[in-house]
RNA sequence: GGCCCCUUGGUCAAGCGGUUAAGACUCCAGAUUUUCAUUCUGGCAACAUGGGUUCGAUUCCCGUAGGGGUCACCA
């Protein structure tokens, strides 16, 4: 069997769409499980839709998600000669036509129900009708020309075979009034060009597949294996399931690493979007692994909807694995923004490990520490540890002289001293941790205990918090 | 609306004629922990529907319903 070689071929609007880089990664993966090829193609035959730096994103992303393609990648906009040479080839086989109808015309047969699209008005004109149109200068386009009859079917790998009948076809243009090509057009001739084996994309092109099946037909060249991927929805809050798109949240590739998820943990989440491997229940997934495990059987044919939920689950993990340098490397600079100088960041970092799902995460999560919240005197309450504002007002009181004295501040001794406080006042234990951690974090819900926590503040803080406290529960 | 595709818990999903219908996320409960988180147990929850085919259908076929896609001088 020759090598398997597929494409990635994006056009560059300046975002990733995360169904997009999806379509990128099993792309990739179709081929690399065989050791072929995978190339990249820009199509930016779009001249109004063109967007400055936009390939810089494609490449960026390609290349922080570990997609590597082969060689360098084509410029459609630098290729334009090479449609209209084949354009030509199938005029003069009499598979396409020159059209001159105008946009206005255009617009009122799509208006008009019973037509609904075009009809083939300038399929049949007069030879000289043509040449004279053109020496006029005449602004025109080209157009594909469709049987009348009959049906036209190929065999997906995934959805297996598709049949349509030539009756739905219209007559595409191939080559705008502009000169550029349609995506309709040059895609078929650069897969050819490019020797592209396997056409792995959205679903959405299932449909009108067969259309590009009749242009391979017409220029006599092998048709080439189609992989159809399902599609990526998303879900609003009345429960309504759609392409997925900007309401649903983030959805470009830039946006969620903005947010501060990792690019294996999205590489991994989405990998497991439409494909599962087979004979096996793992979920975390290498790039490396990924290529070894990959198959085609175990694509989907039905729609996944993109859950957050999971996403977030796969970067804790993620976040969790990473080394401790590493992690502080990220999370350090959120905090250095965010904190005072008198603020232990390596250790508050250290504490956030655990509990963070991405990066984005962290102001939330240190409101606390960043300021003071309002206290409120009911959070002293515990019935676990039994306490009441009165208890946990004796006891601040007598465990403010002992931490005013102690020497060293670190987690290890100031824990030491609260529990010998507490052993020696027949104390609970828990209760004047609670009581602490109350009067410092002034929240029911805080990242690490009482004694981590007045590590994180420091001394002098910690102190002030701690009379502060005393003086609200009077 | 025409055409095409899809349909296992809330979500991702395994299953490919005979199973107590996996697993993961979420959620809930319990254990551990100086709170929370982590970690560890356990639990809730599904084959859209009606007909066939078959000794037997979640698995195969047809209809219905629901969802999605597509009908551009966008890709």
């Amino acid at each position: 069997m020759a090598d398997i070689v597929t494409r990635f071929a994006p056009s560059p609007t300046g975002f990733m769409h995360i169904g997009n880089l999806r379509t990128a990664l099993y792309s990739y993966l179709v081929s690399k499980s065989q050791g072929g090829k995978f190339i990249l193609r820009i199509e930016d035959t779009d001249q109004v839709r063109l967007v400055e730096g936009a390939v810089d994103v494609i490449l960026d992303t390609l290349k922080v998600t570990g997609i590597e393609y082969d060689g360098e990648p084509y410029i459609q906009s630098e290729r334009l000669d090479i449609y209209k040479e084949y354009a030509q080839k199938l005029i003069d086989s009499g598979n396409a036509y020159y059209c001159f109808c105008t946009p206005e015309r255009l617009e009122s047969l799509k208006n008009d129900k019973g037509i609904g699209g075009y009809d083939g008005h300038c399929r049949n004109l007069p030879p000289d009708e043509i040449a004279k149109n053109l020496a006029e200068g005449k602004p025109y386009v080209i157009r594909q020309k469709m049987p009348d009859t009959g049906t036209t079917s190929y065999d997906d790998v995934v959805y297996g075979k598709v049949e349509i009948d030539n009756s739905e076809l219209r007559d595409q243009i191939m080559i705008k009034a502009d000169g550029f090509p349609t995506y309709n057009f040059c895609h078929v001739v650069d897969d050819y060009l490019m020797g592209v084996t396997h056409v792995v994309r959205g679903n959405e092109y299932l449909t009108s597949t067969p259309k590009y099946c009749l242009l391979y037909d017409a220029f006599g060249w092998e048709r080439p294996t189609y992989v159809h991927l399902p599609l990526l929805m998303g879900k609003d809050e009345n429960g309504n399931i759609s392409k997925l798109a900007k309401r649903h949240g983030a959805v470009s590739f830039q946006d969620l690493v903005r947010d501060g998820y990792l690019p294996e943990a999205i590489v991994n989440y989405i990998a497991l979007l439409g494909w599962c491997p087979k004979n096996t229940n793992q979920e975390f997934f290498t790039m490396d692994e990924l290529k070894t495990e990959f198959s085609i059987e175990g694509l989907s044919k039905s729609p996944a909807v993109f859950d957050y939920e999971k996403l977030k689950w796969f970067n804790s993990e993620y976040i969790k694995k990473m080394p401790v340098d590493q992690y502080q490397q990220k999370a350090l600079p959120v905090l250095d923004e965010l904190c005072a100088d008198y603020i232990n960041k390596t250790k508050l970092a250290e504490l956030l490990h655990t509990r963070i799902s991405y990066f984005g995460e962290i102001p939330e999560q240190i409101q606390f520490v960043t300021t003071r919240p309002p206290m409120s005197t009911d959070l002293y309450t515990n019935k676990k540890n039994k306490t009441t504002p009165e208890i946990c007002r004796e006891i601040l009181t007598e465990v403010l002289p002992l931490l005013e004295s102690a020497e060293d501040w670190s987690n290890d001794t100031l824990f030491a001293v609260l529990k010998e406080y507490a052993v020696s006042h027949g104390k609970k234990a828990g209760a004047v941790m609670w009581a602490v951690r109350i009067a410092i974090g002034r929240q029911a819900v805080t990242p690490g205990g009482a004694t981590e926590l007045m590590e994180v503040f420091g001394k002098g803080e910690s102190i002030e918090r701690l009379k502060l406290a005393i003086s609200e529960l009077v």
